[in-house]
DNA sequence: ACTCTTTATCACCGCATGGTGACATTGTCA
DNA sequence: TGACAATGTCACCATGCGGTGATAAAGAGT
């Protein structure tokens, strides 16, 4: 009683089909590329399999033949793709002029740093969002990543300061937190607590409140020893 | 050749069904208590019309019925539930002896509360991170109730601190947003940059922290009127 | 020219969702 | 007691999702 039948036969009139590249990476890249503009055009909701094939031009199928499927295909995409910064963007160009500022300007400058970093990158923001949602392969390398980086940058930076009787993991913790959150707010909201999130303006403000936090409060640290 | 028909007349032979209450009140409180429970226990991911109508017991048609539809149901979940802290709660108890207190003191006890006051509320923690995803009735009603708070919260205590030179509404957005953040993260991760943001030994490195930026900035703008 | 592998397309499945119309059951009021 | 509205139940629809097997078409090797 199943009513299952081969109906190809009558599609074969109308072959107005565009012809496909038939080239394995090139069809792969064009996938990857699809989950980038999709994440930053529409954001991590609109992520699926059919979007993505739709948005790469191209039958679902491949991604599954290609790749095996969407965790696979968000592993190459975050593989693939620059989307967190590097270090030296944090540490602002070569690392020599900022370890001869005072100690005081090296956290701030590298927190404003990280703030500039992460508001030019979008799809970044879109991962960092989608990382309060669910854990997935992409939020995965984010974690690992951004662990990475704070250990490197530890490692590069950290030694000047374990002397210090205020708790420079917690402020840093604090700061780089709000950092985050403020970005991640900025996709949806203008102003919160009365600071422009979305203008270079209220940024401003913002770096100038990190920079005096630190100063403040390494002060008090390094004028005691 | 469409296939319609009526089996109702084969279901009459069972009838073990249970007897419902037949109390419009009280099925439509339940469907909202469903509603916080769900919310709670499984997140807002899991929150749709057919998980609510499992949770409550009834049937999604009723909720159809007596909300009108989902934005309905999260509008009415949002005026009966107390989900945000109330502003006692931010003042921690009586009003007189925190303005009593020194005025470097005020800030840092309404955000530590702030903190507390969240971390013991799962429910609005949930909406907060709902609000990172998507807009709705509920996190309309959030973002009203919180800018609501803030400028109630200003208006209180708010009148002392113009003169100052330092920008104290950067600083207090910076310190919300960081712990709003890390309540957040807190629901998926234990440890964020090596401070434990699920113990209340990590949330005490917080608070100091606060205090201590709180006194820092504060005492550079006060000691130098 | 012939086969055989690779690349791409299509039609379909199973499932869960939001949403609705038809029906059954209970309580109330005249 | 009988009519009627309120309350609750069920079957069904359309849609979108992730996923898969059958088929077509292009190249490569002989």
């Amino acid at each position: 009683m199943t009513t299952k039948m081969k109906k190809r036969s009558n599609n074969a009139a109308h072959t107005d089909k565009v012809v496909r590249s038939r080239d394995r990476v090139a069809t792969r890249e064009g996938i990857i590329r699809a989950v980038g503009s999709l994440l930053a055009r529409e954001g991590f909701m609109a992520l699926g399999i059919n979007a993505v094939a739709k948005e790469a031009g191209i039958d679902k199928v491949l991604i599954y033949r290609y790749f095996g499927g969407m965790p696979e295909l968000l592993r190459a995409f975050g593989e693939s793709e620059e989307f967190w910064p590097s270090i030296s963007e944090f540490l602002g160009g070569d690392i020599e002029t900022l370890l001869s500022m005072p100690v005081v300007e090296i956290i701030p400058t590298v927190l404003i740093n990280f703030s500039r970093a992460l508001r030019r990158r979008p799809v970044t923001i879109e991962i960092m969002a989608w990382e309060m949602v669910e854990q997935n392969e992409l939020t995965e390398e984010l974690r690992r990543v951004r662990e990475d980086m704070a250990i490197r940058l530890f490692k590069e930076l950290g030694a000047k300061f374990d002397d210090a009787d205020a708790d420079i993991a917690a402020i840093t913790t604090l700061l780089s937190a709000a950092v985050s959150y403020l970005v991640l707010r900025s996709r949806d909201t203008q102003v919160y607590n009365t600071v422009d999130i979305r203008s270079d303006k209220g940024w401003e403000r913002i770096e100038e409140a990190i920079t005096m936090i630190c100063r403040q409060c390494l002060i008090s640290s390094t004028s005691k020893g």
